[in-house]
DNA sequence: GCATCAAACAAAGA
DNA sequence: CTCTTTGTTTGATG
């Protein structure tokens, strides 16, 4: 589950390596990743130029000289690695892209992830992607007064206003737990409820998680472009259930909120809505 | 989506095996899908004799002697089984309702569906079916004039009109699409644009529509109460995206018409209306 | 009061 | 650990 900070390093890692190189053959091993016959996908990346590389919430966004874009989203899991000539490859991998230098990359996800090529005038009907909300930390629209635009008239939960790609892209499951945490609000909790002081807060516990991940290179247990762990690993509340909060002592607890797991001090953020999932 | 001719169908049926049986047990599989706690309507239920089966709308209304009605929404999707004595159930149901005589009745749903169990002199608070339009083909209220006085004075576009249930009871997201198509009319024409001849042939459109519907016994899809299919499957555009429009051979398109999906034919209902969603 | 919009709801399938 | 799709109802807002 790369999230925003782990797609952050891979894509900025990704323009470092290859801006500027040319791609020689593109091998692919699950054609039902792509958004079209793996013979066009083929023909439209063979030869191209990277131009650079970036990220959009949790897509890594690859551009392609002149005028196409190769959309990669590793879905619930999964690496992007970059092969020195003569390395060795992974057992497994769904996309293979060689490069004139001799270097491979390849990408594997464990489940569903993505492949996408996608011309610059058709951009706009690539649902996927065509309205993903602001990237916190790497576009600095993400103001404090677009986030408050953001939340104007809307209802429904904190959790689910959070994961809404549409709103803000890049947060997952993974550090949602702890941005909820740390802005001491239970993941239930219904937007109208939140005051000017709430939503404030919100947005704090928003851009430092994140800037914090994204400083540290993001999860231990995600892999980089180098196939190297991040350093993130000190969750406040998220995956430590049954363990003491770090602010309370009182015991983190894993419950349901919709479809989704949630993590949560019952003491810290259990107070504050009459919501029951 | 079961709907109107459904709907009806499943109620006639249900009138036919069942009126004059007195129910005998309850097992309720998914208390959320009722009015009240599973006890209470369970108790309510057993040992009543059912007077009669009808439907309004896209609702299944059961009457039960002396002053209760069992209200029966299938929801997007799901069916009312009557299994003969001995036959096998089906390996998922929400509520299975047994008769004296050895049959059982089994109401299952895919996604969400309601069984409520109303007193008469409750009937005016029950939100969901209190304020309930006519329902079309089943009573004969609903006459071109009921219609017109219906449309009077009303804005919006017509397809929100259709789909509305407090003025025309029974058309859902699949119907209306013929609808629309037989009056040559895009989903998103603004009533205030419609001309007296306009909305004759609306009126005449939903009586054919659903008419012929009713005739075949519903949607080829959807089952009945023996688990039989119905005859209609022929659609005019509905769910024909991509192929050629029956009167003019233009292709069928796909939009997006506020939260529902539309189909329409560009060229026979296209030009009506300046209306871009 | 009415039209519009967004959200919730469950589960499967990618 | 993801995201989309599906149809209906409801509750907030203008």
């Amino acid at each position: 589950m790369p999230e925003l900070p782990e797609i952050y390093r891979l894509s900025e890692q990704m323009n470092n390596e290859l801006a500027g190189k040319t791609i020689k053959g593109v091998q692919v091993l699950q054609e039902k990743c792509l958004n079209m016959p793996a013979e066009s996908f083929i023909k439209i990346l063979s030869n191209k130029r990277i131009e650079n590389a970036t990220s959009r919430g949790k897509w890594i966004v690859i551009k392609l000289e002149p005028d196409y874009r190769l959309f990669l989203s590793l879905g619930m899991g999964g690496n992007v690695i970059l092969h020195e000539n003569g390395q060795a490859l992974p057992d497994k991998y769904q996309l293979r892209i060689d490069f004139h230098d001799g270097r491979i990359l390849t990408v594997g996800f464990w489940w569903f992830g993505y492949a996408h090529a996608v011309s610059e005038k058709d951009l706009g009907s690539h649902k996927m992607t065509a309205k993903l909300g602001l990237t916190p930390i790497r576009e600095a629209g993400f103001s404090l007064e677009h986030f408050l635009g953001l939340l104007k008239g809307r209802k429904g939960s904190v959790k689910n206003f959070l994961l809404n790609q549409g709103y803000i892209a890049g947060i997952g499951n993974v550090y949602v737990q702890d941005i909820l945490f740390r802005a001491r609000m239970h993941p239930g909790r219904k937007l109208q409820t939140l005051t000017d002081e709430d939503k404030s807060l919100l947005y704090s516990s928003i851009m430092e998680t994140l800037g914090e991940a994204v400083k540290l290179g993001g999860l231990a247990y995600e892999k980089d472009l180098y196939d190297r762990p991040g350093g993130f690993k000190d969750f406040l509340v998220g995956y430590r259930e049954g363990q003491p909060c770090p602010e309370c002592g009182a015991t983190v607890e894993k419950i349901k909120t919709g479809g989704t797991a949630s993590y949560i001090c019952p003491n810290c953020q259990g107070t504050e809505d009459p919501v029951d999932y």
